[in-house]
RNA sequence: GGCCCAUUCGUCUAUCGGCUAGGACGCAAGAUUUUCAUUCUUGAAAGGGGGGUUCGAUUCCCCCAUGGGCUACCA
């Protein structure tokens, strides 16, 4: 229908960690941004100054940095249609607060807020709109001479938007077709307050999105109910020809019970649903995230594309590119999507088993440090390569592959009763001198004598390795025993087994 | 309360009037293995209810129910 360039933006308040829903949110505009060769814009809506909080928009920004969701322009970003912060755009607003006020499509309030709430506990339902507004303290009750004189006293006022009764107002939207509200229903919506002198959401929002010449607005469907405020708003500026298009996303759901996700759910469910660790200013506690928790952005992003969209084949793990590729506004699902932890684990797993043994072993360093453990990189990443298979998160290699560090102290008693038979020791002392003589001690030659020698004494392979593995490892576990035996050595796989063999007799 | 949106296996979803309803996670069983995992195979598991329209409805329409959102001088 138009030319013009696609231009999104993804506009979140900064009043806290931003939650993994409207990361969602972000990544599905930066991918049909990315798909369309677009701009993806960050820009900031601080109109509520009370509920400003510091340190977000940083976190906002690292956070989508650390899952690769890239902007072109605004907040710290740059670009020509800045600033980006709303609260820095005081003026520009005022301007177009005016030619509302000008074109009588909006009109000035003085009702205190007590006042209102007082009005909304004597009257049900009440609602500031055109069945009431001539019963209150307003600019179109109240003489020009009034009105100029309470504004000139410096009474606080608020501009309230002038809505027609009795017409349908269509919002076509990308994801759920043409959606039909009756003007009779909105209210006057606050536009613009005096206190601060900033305006609320929605003038704002209109005036940047038109200014910064977005073309498309995908945001959460928490907004569907005001988008044909919105639409009437651009009418009454006349911007109504390069009015964005429209796509309002289903919410994420908790994983049990009911309601949409929030910020409190996380870790009261045992799953973080912030993308970075987050430290409340304000109160202290600390939300854990998917990066500090062992997730690769990688699997967050796929993890997230997935929960409310879907390529329309079978296709599941999926990079940021293929991502962009496939990405479809129509295959976007006008149902909440509960969020389903288990999944998401599932896809580390999908995500740890392509990363390179070498890029894993670096990031397993750290951990085995923290064990007090310095181990050779060579050596790691052959643990890693054998080990990394059975694990969904980088910090879990630690649980099923310590022993590759530390030689086990203790047996695991279930697996010594079924696994340590009488003649253990006896047959163990036979298997260190074969390995003894053996060189040199690669797997598959190794291999190859243990079982000869097994067979020639008639022996129970089983047993024989069923026990070597408890001495090894400590426990009924773990990869092929000459595996273990070749990345041990020969030297440490035998005190291993004269260990097991001293302590379990 | 009012308005809006939605409704397929436990969960995420495919299906755009022809269905033996497909895939994935999870779950169960089996195979493989010296162990535990991995892997592979198989299995259980679904279109909220009631009316229409139609030769035929999961698919289209209406009603109801349920869930969700909005209903602030929050975004």
């Amino acid at each position: 229908m138009n030319e013009r360039k696609v231009r999104v933006r993804f506009a979140p308040s900064p009043t806290g960690a931003l939650h993994i829903g409207g990361v969602r949110t972000a990544l599905y505009n930066y991918l049909f941004a990315k798909q369309h060769g677009g701009d993806m814009i960050l820009r900031i809506e601080d109109t509520d100054s009370h509920r400003f909080v510091p340190g977000a928009e940083d976190y906002i920004i690292e956070a989508l940095t650390w899952l690769g969701i890239h902007f072109d322009e605004g907040v710290s970003f740059g670009g020509n249609y800045g600033p980006y912060r709303q609260s820095e755009r005081r003026d520009i607003y005022k301007k177009y607060v005016k030619i509302l006020l000008d074109s009588g499509h909006a009109y000035i309030a003085f009702d205190t807020p007590e006042e209102l709430e007082a009005k909304r506990k004597e009257i049900p339902n009440f609602q500031y709109d055109a069945s009431t507004r001539m019963s209150m303290r307003n600019s179109l009750t109240l003489s020009p001479e009034e009105t100029q004189s309470l504004i000139d006293s410096e009474k606080q006022y608020v501009v309230r938007a002038k809505i027609e009764p009795n017409e349908d107002i269509h919002v076509h939207d990308l994801i759920r077709g043409e959606v039909v509200i009756n003007s009779s229903i909105l209210d006057d919506k606050v536009l613009y307050k005096s206190a601060d002198e900033l305006p609320t959401y929605h003038l704002a929002n209109i005036v940047d999105d038109h200014l910064m010449e977005v073309s498309h607005v995908i945001r959460g469907e928490e907004w569907l109910p005001s988008a044909p405020l919105h639409v009437l708003l651009y009418r009454f500026f006349g911007w109504e020809d390069t009015m964005p298009q429209f796509a309002h996303l289903s919410l994420l759901l908790k994983p049990e019970g009911n309601g949409k996700l929030s910020k409190r759910d996380g870790d009261r469910l045992g799953f973080p649903v912030f993308p970075l660790e987050w430290h409340d200013p304000k109160t202290g506690d600390v939300s854990s995230g998917y990066r500090e928790s062992g997730y690769l952005p990688e699997a967050v992003v796929n993890f997230l594309a997935l929960l409310g969209w879907n390529p329309g084949n079978d296709q599941e793990v999926m990079s940021m590119d293929e991502l962009i590729k496939a990405f479809d506004l129509s295959h976007c699902s006008k149902s909440g999507a509960k969020f389903d932890y288990e999944k998401g684990k599932w896809f580390n797993h999908q995500y740890i088993q392509m990363k390179s043994n070498a890029e894993l072993a670096r990031m397993f360093q750290p951990i085995l440090e923290a064990h007090g453990i310095s181990a050779a990189p060579e050596y790691v990443e052959k643990v890693v390569g054998m080990m990394k298979d059975r694990v969904s998160f980088v910090k879990d290699l630690w649980d099923v592959a310590s022993f590759f560090f530390v030689a086990p102290t203790e047996y695991d008693e279930k697996t010594r009763k079924k696994r340590w038979k009488p003649d253990s020791a006896q047959q163990l002392t036979e298997l260190m001198e074969v390995l003894r003589a053996h060189e040199p001690f690669d797997i598959e030659s190794t291999e190859n004598t243990v079982k000869a020698w097994i067979e020639s004494k008639g022996y129970h392979l089983g047993n024989i390795m069923n026990a070597t593995r408890l001495a090894l490892v400590g426990e009924g576990k773990g990869p092929h025993i000459f595996d273990i035996t070749e990345a041990l050595g020969k030297e440490e796989s035998l005190r291993r087994i004269q260990r097991a063999i001293d302590i379990l007799k």
